[in-house]
DNA sequence: AATACTTAATGTCATTTTGACATTAACCTT
DNA sequence: AAGGTTAATGTCAAAATGACATTAAGTATT
């Protein structure tokens, strides 16, 4: 084996990295009608008062899903969201901290990035609770060209973030962590009608969407609507969870 | 913001970290109807004579496909091949190698884990080329238990892997890198139903898998065989892409 | 040379799924 | 009580699917 001679190559072969979470969260605004994801705003170089997804490195003795979960509280206040790794991204020009300052011992900073899916209850920033979560703001996915500059690499992540939720969420069923714990079926359906983005008929939404057997329909339903009621419905995790384990398809 | 609070609260808040890269090699055995993928014998501690998947670790100023592919072709002598971003493993205690000997200075090494799918012309291993692609063999992806040991978290991630190539056959044509470039509809279907697990019916398939637009039929048929030779096929890469470009479903 | 054999390729058809639309139901407002 | 609104169900033609039958084009056998 090689290894005899990797291992005497001389001390400093290997490279040195410092590791960061990028977390892009995903919330809809059903009002605008669009897909929403949550920046924060730079306080510091580089790219100082530029828009950035909310992340920070990662502890020695922190495993990465921790790290998303620890900075996404600290820099928006966020807790308890559904929240699944992305993608590594580690291009040699990504952060150009790496080799100076704090990181003068490091030769790269690689990012493991996470995207989340926050619900309309949450989706309101605690302007509060006393962490700094002040400076993070709401921005269309369709509005960030818009943007005076995102940092580093963070557009490259973010694109790849709208890719991966639109192809998750044909074929897993997801969207329920975008809803409260009760919805309705239209609700449901726009949520597929906005990420994906075009109409879906109700009547077949509702045909597949009830076949997929993961809904359970609640005792209560709409209130004070002034037309007829809506069923209320769960997402039914049990009964998906064994669905999923018999070999079961769940696209829409 | 908090940013001033992160810098200044001690030297060495921030995980030091290595970086590695694994690679799942998967090729398909027809003769033996099976999955299989390629692993190498370790040589020295910890783990030593385990087998493991083809990895190593990554350099300062090398980007992880990179690393990925030279070490695939320290390790076993391959080239070329079609290669993907699998998914970031960085458990604390994945490899104990982190703060001893000459990984002393780093608290964790964590593993970009790259899949890989050979054809079966690269299936064959140089067992000659100047590097040293001893040692590394195919297992089938059924027979991994027997095996005596596994290294580090491999087997977690051959399951991730085994997973996202089922997944990911079914809705983006990927079947084509398991195979030559020149192939019949037979030999592509075999790949389905040997990576799938489960017989597919032939001339619907045929119509399926003719109905995408991305294959090309080509001048010559299969040759010597005795019955009706089979038209050959390749892949359409460029009308692909246009398809993919104006939002076209791949499913198969 | 005729026949058998094997797999490729195409065709058929009943069943299921899909997409578009119509109808009825249940609530509120006026 | 009538009208307005959206929920929920029903209808139906068209398209897709799955199972199977038939024809095509080679080699091997007699």
């Amino acid at each position: 084996m090689e290894f005899e001679t990797e291992k005497n190559a001389g001390a400093e072969v290997f490279g040195r990295f410092r590791l960061t979470v990028d977390c892009v969260v995903f919330g809809l605004d059903f009002a605008a009608n669009s897909l929403k994801l949550l920046l924060v705003r730079r306080g510091e170089e580089p790219f100082k008062d530029c828009w950035a997804l909310p992340g920070g490195f990662v502890y020695g003795d922190e495993e990465t899903p921790d790290a998303a979960r620890r900075n996404l509280e600290r820099k928006t206040g966020l807790t308890d969201v559904f929240l699944e790794q992305l993608y590594t991204f580690d291009s040699l020009t990504r952060d150009p901290r790496a080799g100076s300052g704090l990181n003068a011992d490091v030769d790269r900073i690689v990012s493991v990035a996470y995207y989340a899916l926050v619900s309309p209850e949450k989706h309101r920033l605690q302007e509060s609770g006393g962490g700094n979560a002040t400076d993070a703001k709401w921005f269309g996915v369709d509005d960030l060209e818009s943007l005076d500059c995102l940092a580093f690499d963070h557009e490259r992540i973010i694109e790849t973030a709208i890719a991966r939720l639109r192809g998750k969420l044909s074929y897993v069923p997801i969207g329920f962590e975008l809803l409260e714990r009760k919805f309705t079926l239209k609700q449901l359906r726009r949520v597929y009608e906005i990420v994906l983005g075009r109409r879906l008929e109700s009547s077949n939404f509702r045909r597949r969407a009830l076949g997929m057997g993961i809904l359970e329909p609640l005792e209560d339903r709409q209130q004070s609507v002034a037309h007829r009621p809506a069923q209320l419905y769960r997402f039914n995790e049990e009964r998906y969870r064994q669905l999923v384990a018999s070999g079961f398809d769940f696209e829409l």
